[in-house]
DNA sequence: GTACCTGCAAATGTTTTGCAGTACG
DNA sequence: CGTACTGCAAAACATTTGCAGGTAC
């Protein structure tokens, strides 16, 4: 998995610091793991994945800790919630305008593959805005069969522990 | 909740049946029921809406047997499965050229409000090709809290029978 | 000292599965 | 008759919550 420059990580956990500060919750050392975990996570992520990472710095940390520092994330609008395949929960670190919130989910393997557009994005947010919303979670799904799906008959992407549709 | 036509509903029916038929299985008492109320609705709906409304006929109907039809459904491509808020597993009849659309979630009422763009729909198709995919089916989903939520504490579509966020 | 934070374990809620009986063709 | 379908109950998961102890300031 590819990790963001220590610059943005730098920059994002400062945030969180003065965010969490200002409503007088603290920048504590789980905290900190799980948050520089995240933020050096480029594509998405789920709860699974985070409490992984975290637990091979701190093998004691629990699940309660990573959903709810999940879910603080996702509030002071460091982290957005996508819908992954199969109904996987999935995390984006928000880091720019342009973080890429849109995907391709693969038919055949479940794959999330990113789509970089940040001119899909500000059209997201328009179309919310003018009927009156404030989006919190976006999530877009493009069912579609990869190329090598229909030259091979198989997605070089599938996972061994996914089964056939 | 607005009902489909009753020439829908039996084309709908028609295929599923035959469907079922082709690989062998069967259109049963209890797969009509479900499937007259699944066609029947026109917005998006959950297993337990659906549990619900099959029980109001026959009240013997268990929740294993709509979860193994509506997972049939969708194999079968009559319905779609798409990510609800708060994680809620929502589906739609894929029935028009409209269903592949964009939606917005309220995250208070869980209300699906549709976005009509083609705009939007073209270049998602643009993207997934760009990438080696032959796209199928396209739905945007932005989850977000309606203005009157922010203005009044909550949401006027609310329904009773969910609770706060 | 006073909040806040955390892990643990239990509770929750949803979806899936094994199985024995039933129904359909 | 044989295969498919179904309800029931239990299992499997993912997520949340209560609580007691620990930690930061």
């Amino acid at each position: 998995m590819s990790r963001r420059s220590a610059q943005g990580v730098d920059d994002l956990f400062a945030k969180a610091s003065s965010a969490w500060k200002e409503q007088g919750s603290r920048m504590t050392s789980v905290r900190k793991i799980l948050c520089q975990e995240a933020f050096a996570t480029t594509g998405p992520f789920g709860p699974e994945d985070l409490l992984t990472k975290a637990r091979s710095i701190d093998k004691l940390i629990s699940p309660a800790t990573v959903y709810r520092t999940l879910a603080q994330l996702v509030q002071l609008g460091l982290l957005r919630e996508v819908a992954g395949p199969r109904n996987q929960r999935l995390f984006l670190v928000l880091d720019s305008p342009t973080a890429g919130i849109s995907h391709v989910l693969c038919s055949d393997c479940g794959q999330m593959i990113p789509l970089a557009d940040p001119c899909l994005h500000l059209r997201e947010g328009a179309l919310a805005r003018q009927q009156g919303f404030s989006p919190t979670k976006i999530s877009l799904q493009v069912e579609a069969r990869c190329d090598e799906w229909r030259e091979k008959g198989s997605c070089p992407r599938r996972r061994a522990d996914q089964d056939a549709p």
